[in-house]
DNA sequence: TGACAATAGTTAACATATTAACCAAAAATG
DNA sequence: CATTTTTGGTTAATATGTTAACTATTGTCA
């Protein structure tokens, strides 16, 4: 039975999930994923991109990528097109509806934001994301 | 393109992606998953256990579990087993197998950890491990 | 005791993760 | 200019995530 030192991956996914209880529900009664929601999240904030920044940014990748933006195309709230001069690429951008999905979302997510934030404190919410920044430069 | 907080949830995932993706090889090379490991890591530690005890600690579902569990049992890495007194309770635990796969990994997880580390550095590495162990006990 | 609720796992259906193999288009190179 | 390499996406196969429904077993309480 050696007591070894805790998991760094581990309690980084233990701590997500803690945190992603207070979304869940939410994104369950929008009918949203958690992979949809990231995507959203970001075309929001960013504007259209093209799909492999999209896929690193959202933790997505690509083989994924491909079923998920197939889905939400099907529901309307992303579309996609390709680049006239490099018929590799290609972008998405949200719909009109994908807007308004974000929308709706929005006051839900920040109530949710909130109620972590009386739980776990504004100064350690700041200094976790700053150290998490950090480590997210890490390279193999 | 209106600049929102930056989400809490996301860039865990990405911190998270950024770490595993030093101890992703050496997974491959003995092929292994990472719930695999992280069931084959947690019994090692904690020696056996239920079913859903083990699921809540590997963030694992019950569904999930059942293929994973099925999976590693007819690889010979675990074992499950009835409770007599209480015929719905299944226990788990690691077989000698098991424990060599263990034994034979923690060499390579080792290394992948201190290169972390030379990166990171051990201070703030305590830090991040201490707020996440508080926003693991956060509650909706 | 018997109806009922709670618990532990499984099954089913669909969505996503992961690796490898593949294809088309563009860039690099001789 | 033709060959090769690189880049951006897709397809395929297997493993896992997620919710809901279901089974079996145990605990509760009138």
């Amino acid at each position: 039975m050696p007591s070894a030192r805790p998991s760094l991956t581990l309690t980084l996914l233990q701590a997500r999930e803690a945190a992603m209880a207070f979304f869940r529900p939410s994104l369950n009664q929008h009918g949203l994923t958690e992979q949809q929601w990231r995507i959203i999240r970001i075309l929001r904030q960013c504007g259209e991109m093209e799909i492999h920044q999209l896929a690193s940014q959202a933790c997505i990748l690509k083989p994924s990528m491909t079923g998920v933006l197939s889905r939400m195309e099907r529901d309307g709230v992303v579309r996609r097109w390709r680049s006239p001069q490099d018929q590799r690429r290609v972008y998405v951008g949200l719909t009109e509806r994908g807007q308004q999905c974000f929308v709706s979302m929005s006051e839900d997510m920040e109530r949710n934001y909130q109620r972590i934030l009386e739980q776990f404190g504004a100064e350690k919410l700041d200094q976790l994301l700053a150290l998490l920044d950090d480590l997210k430069q890490i390279k193999p």
